[in-house]
DNA sequence: CGGGTTTGACCGGCGC
DNA sequence: GCGCCGGTCAAACCCG
């Protein structure tokens, strides 16, 4: 954990790259399907898509990418990551390479999931800042390797990844990533908005029992599946406003990734882009925010007053005293290998 | 004993 | 309607 807690502090370099992909629909590590780039992509054509689903998904790319976000320019993100790259420890060069190099780099966007190719090299031991319970392995079809299926250990996280070897290349693994750690996203929503959670609003996060009722579920994460079923099905018109959002994001705030310093102002929340944040959820969407709303004040609030109560669940962070940069979690894809059942 | 993994059962979507 | 298949559940099991 240490080791790759460490690659993770070194690849500012390869996080600016992720970044300015995650940010580019263009660029050739973040590419469309085909056939959805050549049917429903267009920008700004509107009437050129028939399908529905496409049209949402090119709507919703336009919320995020272009108006939810509008605030952070690929300049601005080049600023918050000179300043989290402004005090660089000298290992992390040489590190920071060795990483890159083990890397083949390829996210691809498939329906609401990233999709993650990196080499392996045998690296038997995994991390990639979250902590996942593995909950099912199925055999493939036409596939020699199964799947494994991974949960976000928090129980109000509905992130979930899943990992199985490339056919192509067995040292190959590919990672899928399906929704946002919204426990670790939501403050940042509310950062913005002054509303960020404090040590004197008590979080309310249970120690995950073993297992849970589907009651139980229902009762304690309806506020936050309310969001994931939005998130994940697009059911955009029956979100039901069941939660007050402060008091759900303080139930959610679990986790604060980074220390990073920069000028707030510059990031401000944006009420008209409200609607557009209710869609959050997946790998792209989280990038933005992380540069967006550093969680200078809250973070130790928040990771301190919540350790005890949740300690099932780890911080993408090692400890707030960490040389940690924004994207940190985001650099750690390109350091993951997981234990995928062979 | 708590937390994580394994693995067969179960479920729902989809194509025929 | 039926079968296939991917995804999820949950009891049993394992491990520190």
């Amino acid at each position: 954990m240490e080791e790759v807690m460490a690659a993770m502090w070194t690849t500012d370099r390869l996080e600016d790259e992720l970044v300015r992909e995650l940010l580019d629909n263009q660029s050739p590590f973040f590419v469309l399907p085909a056939e959805k780039i050549s049917s429903g992509t267009e920008p700004n054509t509107g009437s050129t898509t028939h399908d529905p689903y496409l049209q949402h998904e090119e709507a919703v790319n336009r919320l995020m990418i272009s108006n939810v976000y509008s605030g952070p320019t690929i300049e601005d993100i080049e600023n918050v990551l000179s300043l989290t790259t402004s005090d660089d420890q000298p290992h992390q060069e040489l590190s920071s390479q060795a990483r890159i190099s083990l890397l083949e780099r390829g996210i691809n966007k498939v329906e609401h999931k990233y999709t993650l190719r990196i080499k392996n090299h045998g690296n038997a031991i995994a991390d990639d800042g979250y902590k996942w319970r593995k909950y099912g392995q199925k055999a493939i079809k036409n596939s020699p390797n199964p799947r494994s299926y991974y949960r976000c250990t928090n129980p109000r996280c509905s992130a979930k990844k899943q990992v199985e070897r490339s056919l192509e290349d067995p040292e190959t693994l590919i990672i899928t990533y399906e929704g946002l750690h919204l426990h670790f996203a939501f403050p940042y929503f509310l950062n913005g908005q002054n509303q960020a959670p404090s040590s004197s609003t008590p979080l309310t996060m249970k120690k995950s029992k073993k297992t849970t009722s589907k009651a139980q579920d229902q009762e304690t994460q309806q506020p936050q599946e309310a969001q994931a079923d939005h998130l994940h099905h697009h059911h955009l018109d029956q979100s039901p406003p069941s939660d007050d959002l402060t008091t759900t994001a303080h139930r959610l705030a679990v986790v604060s990734p980074s220390e990073v310093v920069c000028p707030r102002d510059q990031y401000s929340w944006n009420p008209d882009h409200q609607e557009g944040m209710a869609t959050q959820g997946l790998l792209q969407d989280v990038v933005p925010f992380m540069i967006r709303n550093p969680p200078i004040n809250n973070i130790n609030n928040v990771a301190s007053s919540n350790s005890s109560s949740c300690s099932s669940y780890r911080s993408p962070t090692p400890s707030s005293t960490s040389p940690s940069n924004s994207l940190s979690w985001c650099a750690a894809y390109s350091a993951t290998c997981f234990d995928i059942g062979f």
